[in-house]
DNA sequence: AAGTGGTCTAGACCACTCC
DNA sequence: GAGTGGTCTAGACCACTTC
């Protein structure tokens, strides 16, 4: 646990990005690249500052961002170490359609239904919404390779997106609503189990009674507001869930 | 949108508790209370500081900390609001057990095994220990209402816990984490689900080929190293996950 | 006693949004 | 142009850990 011998950091005070960013990223790249070993110290603060020409709440900031995401750890009294790896993968909302991509598995979206129609009483609980109130009821069929791999079924509040054209055949509904300028925060999701039925089976090239993963999502925005409601299908022998949780005590 | 009239906050400059935590919580509890409505404006930062005898900084300090739990947004040029509430739920690492035990089902725990073994490959690799070294090996069957939910198989470091006794019967394992002194920080999860094996069915009442839900679980404390490998089987009849997760931009 | 992070102050200037 | 949050400074004192 020897004190790490000076990294080197540049600055740029013409920059736009602000300093604490610019010092939280070269911190961050010098701990993924091995820079900064494991359980090392980083120097205390006060001369990390000095010797960058910041002021101390800056090199704070920029420190406190990383805590943040879990790569550093600070002790009173003792300073601030480097995490003892492990992992430290990102953790996101999931989408389909990019695991896939990223997986290489070439994804497409068969579109079974785009249209609209009141909401039920859940979907309007979810959604926040009034009951019978017009929404955008969206079934799509997930493919990889050519074989199914999900049912997905989403409602939307209307006007948030356009989905006309084969906008969803080539994307996912998630990456749609970035490029809309919706800014996603959060989503609660409820993942269970249950057997196939005959028609389930029948869509997703199951036999009946095959174990299928189930999914409830609400998604929200940055503002709070429910932007999408779904409720998915998976095959449990081509697809497993994975998260990443974060403990707030 | 209206301009929040003034709440009321007191602050205790004598207390241990930083003047930032105390303003965050009553903040908080104004927003969970009704006292400031969702999407109403908080009034800038500058006239708040004022108003409660604090500089900028240490309120912004607050503010920002329910910007992060998801309570409150910023614009820039436009204000502070509370959030379209909706929902706002704590995300947690979910333990079963207390997960059962708020649900008011009665958990109870039978310890099948508790033993030291030695790590096979992935479980040497979840843990980040050498193949073949030894690890607490932990199997329990979980309860509720005396009727079987799940089946848990554990690996931890040996020396982490004393799990001596039958501090097992009657609470969770992260319970018992906490208690010795150990931070949760994080955690990566696996959710799939399959057709239960003969065996798998008798142990947790259910015919052969229901589905149940699968988990992988390894969960690391906050200086990243691993603290314990799960790998779980529930019955999908009786229990599915519930999680928030939040998006990193 | 020495060194660390934790908190707090009282200012400053800038970038963005809205009217 | 007025008002907002975003960033940054140069200090200060305190609490905790370690020796």
């Amino acid at each position: 646990m020897a004190k790490q011998q000076p990294l080197q950091f540049t600055l740029d005070r013409g920059s736009p990005v602000p300093l604490y960013f610019q010092l939280s990223q070269q911190l961050e790249a010098a701990i993924e690249q091995g820079g900064l070993a494991p359980g090392s110290l980083l120097g205390n603060e006060i001369e990390l500052a000095a010797r960058l020409g910041l002021s101390r709440p800056t090199v704070r900031q920029a420190i406190q961002s990383l805590v943040d995401k879990g790569l550093l750890v600070r002790r009173r009294g003792v300073g601030t170490q480097v995490v003892h790896s492990q992992v430290k993968r990102p953790l996101e909302l999931s989408s389909l359609y990019d695991d896939l991509e990223a997986a290489g598995q070439k994804p497409a979206t068969r579109v079974l239904r785009n249209t609209v129609e009141p909401a039920t009483a859940r979907v309007a609980a979810a959604l926040g919404v009034a009951e019978g109130a017009d929404v955008v009821y969206l079934e799509r069929l997930r493919l990889a390779h050519g074989e199914p791999m999900a049912h997905l079924r989403n409602h939307l509040p209307v006007g948030l997106l356009d989905l006309g054209g084969d906008a969803l055949e080539g994307t996912g509904l998630y990456r749609l609503m970035r490029s809309a300028g919706i800014t996603l925060h959060s989503a609660r999701q409820t993942v269970g189990a249950r057997a196939a039925t005959a028609e389930e089976g029948e869509r997703l090239a199951e036999p009946t009674g095959a174990p299928l993963l189930t999914m409830e999502r609400t998604t929200f925005d940055d503002t709070g507001r429910a932007v999408e409601f779904g409720s998915h299908l998976y095959r449990a022998s081509r697809y497993a869930f994975d998260f990443q949780l974060l403990v707030r005590p």
